[in-house]
DNA sequence: AGTCGGGAGTAGACAGTGTCTACGGGATGA
DNA sequence: TCATCCCGTAGACACTGTCTACTCCCGACT
């Protein structure tokens, strides 16, 4: 059974998460809560996931299929050029995890990732993949992965650091675009905007 | 009593926190082992911290502090221009988090962060304003502070992503060098390496 | 048709956590 | 000498994640 099951208590439990997670954060996300508020007690979980941070795992799975459906939909959607195209994808990124500030906490919790022992490290691959080929076009004389890998440090780095009020209180912005427009300018050159 | 008094308990259960985090990671860093290894039982703490949270903001602080050290002092150190300063600097900021994870990740934990209430955030604004001013002299048309905050992203975000390895998997590097001088690059313009 | 087996969820125990409150004890000052 | 107050203790409480014993029920096999 995997997570693409929408009828069982596995299914549910993600459900619940998810919602969980979106409503009140990821301190929220206990295995009781979850339980309680699939309806089930509290040792149900256990039979799909042995351990509570499976259960997590499992939900930012959830978050990170959420980031590459919208990632992908939105680089098909913007227009053809690569660096417009890259605009809109780094949009995408900042606004989903300053939108859905819990779900992004959870996802890049150091203690889901650290060992890799759930295999989360590989979701961001898909999108990273687009991101390396955007890149590339832009910049053809640059080592595209090693580009790509900092944009992304970027985009990552400007989403929490503003997300908890770091950045708007060191740089007296009102909003995180210039940090944005700043970022993709430094990496990709500011041509064509 | 501040946190500069070295002689009774508020001391030494930072002095505890700081080794403990620093051996045994961030998750480490309960009230209660906290407690333990400084000798007293649980609920001594409660005395001078009336909150978890607040020992860990201790905690971090000293974090915080320990990091601004080393950068003012190799700022100091560095050769006279605002670019290898700057190097310099960035090298520092990534070897302090690569080093010390665990006290990176408790400084950087957004539930102590995002409510401000114990003023977390402005113990970065020390580094920050060094960052801006060397980053107001080497690219003196753009706007510095907006500047700076993008650099300091992009730092933390590689601090972050490479320090779980999912930056390691998405570049294929060997280690964080590359990324390091791409971000510099991007930010400051290649010359004068 | 009857029985058996095993998946699925329940319920309770256990150690551990953070917080709260009542209590001691010892030094200091009147 | 005695009262005060600071500092730390000890236990309770609700909560957490994990483990284990138990029940129930449905489906398969004889």
């Amino acid at each position: 059974m995997s997570d693409t099951d929408t009828t069982g208590l596995r299914a549910r439990l993600i459900d619940v998460g998810v919602e969980l997670v979106t409503a009140e954060g990821a301190q929220a996300l206990t295995l009781r809560e979850i339980a309680r508020r699939a309806g089930v007690s509290h040792g149900a979980p256990r039979r799909y996931f042995p351990t509570h941070v499976e259960l997590l795992s499992a939900i930012a799975r959830r978050g990170f299929a959420d980031l590459q459906d919208r990632a992908a939909k939105t680089v098909a959607d913007a227009g053809t050029g690569p660096r417009v195209r890259l605009t809109a994808l780094a949009e995408v990124y900042l606004g989903f995890a300053l939108s859905q500030p819990g779900m992004y906490e959870l996802m890049f919790r150091h203690d889901l990732l650290e060992s890799n022992r759930l295999g989360l490290r590989e979701t961001s691959l898909p999108m990273f993949a687009t991101l390396v080929d955007l890149v590339g076009r832009v910049r053809p004389e640059a080592d595209a992965r090693i580009l790509a890998g900092a944009l992304w440090a970027n985009l990552h780095g400007i989403a929490q650091l503003w997300g908890w009020g770091s950045l708007k209180l060191a740089t007296g912005a009102d909003d995180h675009t210039p940090l944005l427009i700043a970022a993709l300018d430094a990496h990709l050159g500011p041509e064509e905007r």
